[in-house]
DNA sequence: TGGGCGATTCGCT
DNA sequence: GCGAATCGCCCAC
């Protein structure tokens, strides 16, 4: 398996978010398969950049490749992968991932026993990983990160985005077809 | 400078 | 299924 360079990210976060269902993404050697992701575009109303660069937002600012670290409801961490060209403020916020890879430590971290409880949620998997607001904009294609593209094109599901209040209707939501470690499960499509 | 508000999770009913 | 926990950010005053 190839790793990701910062090029993969280098294009529309619509056609950068479902490729990456399938990938496997560890940190400082944890991590697993990601499962489920969700896309923000920077003319999408949901998105932390919509309201023009901030502080918290500025490395969705910079170049694609990136890691953008935000606080969440005071509690949680949430991670995203910058995309598109420089400016363009466009990001893919990982929301699961199946554990694969350092499932003791994950479990220490996270106090929980069961598989399906490490990695199932955007703030449950910076737990489980260890990632915090210390990582925010660091790169994706180096140390303590490490991405590999998938072996093969897996059967993907979309649906609504989960949790906002704006824009509730874009699917661009992305999901592993049939996946145990969803964060929720996708409706069907009607 | 202060108040309202989340791209959530967990425990209890 | 519902509501509390919890705090950095952001805008209005």
């Amino acid at each position: 398996m190839r790793r990701l360079r910062k090029s993969f990210f280098d294009r529309s976060v619509l056609e950068v978010a479902p490729e990456l269902i399938g990938a496997t993404l560890t940190f400082n050697g944890v991590g697993g398969i990601i499962v489920e992701v969700e896309a923000y575009h920077h003319t999408d109303p949901a998105a932390h950049s919509y309201g023009g660069e901030t502080a918290r937002n500025a490395v969705m600012f910079g170049p694609a490749g990136y890691a953008y670290v935000y606080r969440s409801y005071g509690i949680h961490w949430c991670v995203n992968f910058v995309c598109e060209a420089q400016g363009s403020a466009s990001a893919v916020l990982i929301r699961a991932l199946e554990p694969t890879q350092g499932l003791p430590l994950m479990r220490r971290r996270r106090g929980v026993a069961d598989a399906r409880a490490l990695c199932s949620g955007p703030g449950r998997l910076t737990e489980a990983l260890g990632i915090t607001r210390a990582h925010n904009g660091l790169p994706l294609d180096a140390p303590p990160f490490a991405l590999r593209e998938r072996a093969a094109v897996p059967d993907i599901v979309t649906g609504p985005r989960i949790g906002i209040t704006k824009a509730v209707d874009l699917p661009w939501r992305y999901g592993l077809s049939g996946s145990r470690f969803l964060s929720k499960p996708f409706k069907a499509f009607v």
